[in-house]
DNA sequence: CTAGTTGTTCTCAGATCGAGTATTTCTCAG
DNA sequence: CTGAGAAATACTCGATCTGAGAACAACTAG
């Protein structure tokens, strides 16, 4: 067992009995996949660093938590407001959720850190701002970007592995809950919230049986009687327009087609 | 932004001008959420904590993290096998993944405590033994565990909560991956392996259904050939054994009977 | 105006699921 | 030893869901 050596018995006398450096010396940061729908394309937000380690490598936005004044969803979104500009009221409207905790030893060479990695999706948001440490700040296509392809963007730390982690998380989540809807505007079409699932799964799905499982899951969601301003960009009628439903999850689920019989 | 103030360009001068003052101290536990069958019940290990805070409550068994010298995996796994008494071959039997972190600003009222959380399922195991700075160490039935119902055992820091998400979380890996083998021995019996997922879900299965569907997701179970040495305690054939399959996730998945349409 | 694209609805065959039944084999009470 | 009850497994049947395709109308681009 681990434990801190100093330990009396009141709250009082162990503050002031309190030494750090008594205690190994480590550190806790969020980092945030920030996922979002431009163009059609599924994009990333990074950041370039300003500073090393990893100087001049993109990474994922994200800050040190603030010990003991912060929950560490109150530290997420305070970093994905600072990193993205966006304000308390459009914050709401971007879901976020804690993804996962990454502590290998050595993965930031400076010292012990452990990084809560958290998953944002966030409909078409405006161009970043590069602040703090950042020399830029970019939306980045995820495609090419997981994997090492050949043009990829050389990444901090072991944020490969968390975007990858989090893109799973994210095409697992389109299966059995309506966040895909967090993607698009308050209103949408059937033919957009379907090409958001084709986006993140990266497979075409058969529309008209989308539609009607769509329509069919009950609270997933709910017309608005309107149609759309225009049809497709290359021709077909004018869509309907529906609004989120108040389902949390998906019942019976959107399953994804078969990726391989049995995923052993 | 909420970076540490000094930081040269070299990691030699980095770390010669480190003062761990300069950072806002912050510790990290991992606490471990191990659940068993035991006469038929799920069980959570609890062990009862020596010293305040929370003295004499009971409490997730962890410790905290060796800063830079393991990995969170690793340390949950130390943790598990100091607690448990496992042997290492013993361990490799028993499911262990990441459940998530917390880091409520005064969850620990001596200073900003990070937990990451584990859960693990287990075969039936030996008793604990406690050690450490644990008084006493016990499986518990988590009936009446969760909820704060009559005959709870109080439980330290912010563990109930952690229980209960390790539950849900138990209970929806039961319906796409095969872990509920690992609540049982190396062979089993499909009845067995149905008594597992109704002590977790809480509710009676259809037999035949449920013996159907096993047999017919590819690689979830695989004939041994045997069968049982007797029957059932109060009657009928003996049934047939098997092994878990190589399958890591179900397809299709075994779902849950409707819990209220929709789940908004 | 024409050709091509697309949103939406329908149809239909195959797979799956929930519920119930049948058969056989076992344990337990007496 | 025997009979009652319980349980493992297999089978049936109707309702539901799914994947694939076709039909039709409404729209865009040229």
């Amino acid at each position: 067992m681990s434990r801190p050596p100093a330990r009396p018995d009141d709250e009082a006398a162990f503050l002031a009995a309190y030494d750090p450096r008594e205690f190994p010396a480590i550190a806790l940061t969020v980092d945030i996949v920030v996922l979002t729908m431009r163009q059609g394309r599924l994009n990333v937000l990074l950041v370039e660093r300003a500073a090393p380690p990893f100087q001049g490598c993109w990474a994922l936005p994200g800050g040190f938590v603030k010990a003991g004044q912060e929950d560490l969803d109150e530290a997420a979104a305070r970093e994905l407001a600072e990193e993205t500009g966006l304000s308390a009221g459009a914050l709401r409207r971007v879901h976020l959720e804690q993804l996962g905790s990454y502590g290998a030893p050595r993965r930031d060479p400076r010292m012990p850190v452990v990084s809560v990695a958290y998953l944002a999706f966030a409909p078409d948001l405006p161009d970043p701002r590069a602040g703090g440490d950042a020399a830029r700040a970019a939306w980045t296509p995820v495609v090419g970007l997981h994997g090492g392809g050949t043009g990829d963007r050389q990444l901090a730390f072991d944020h490969a592995q968390i975007i990858a982690d989090g893109l799973e998380r994210a095409r697992a989540k389109l299966e059995y809950t309506p966040l895909a809807t967090a993607f698009l505007a308050p209103e949408f079409t059937v033919p957009e919230l379907r090409a958001v699932y084709e986006e993140i799964w990266g497979e075409k799905l058969h529309p008209g049986n989308f539609h009607r499982k769509v329509l069919s899951v009950p609270g997933f969601v709910e017309s608005t009687g309107e149609t759309a301003e225009r049809g497709g960009s290359r021709g077909g009628p004018r869509a309907r327009l529906y609004r989120a439903g108040d389902a949390r999850l998906l019942h019976p689920a959107l399953l994804r087609p078969d990726r391989e019989e049995g995923v052993r």
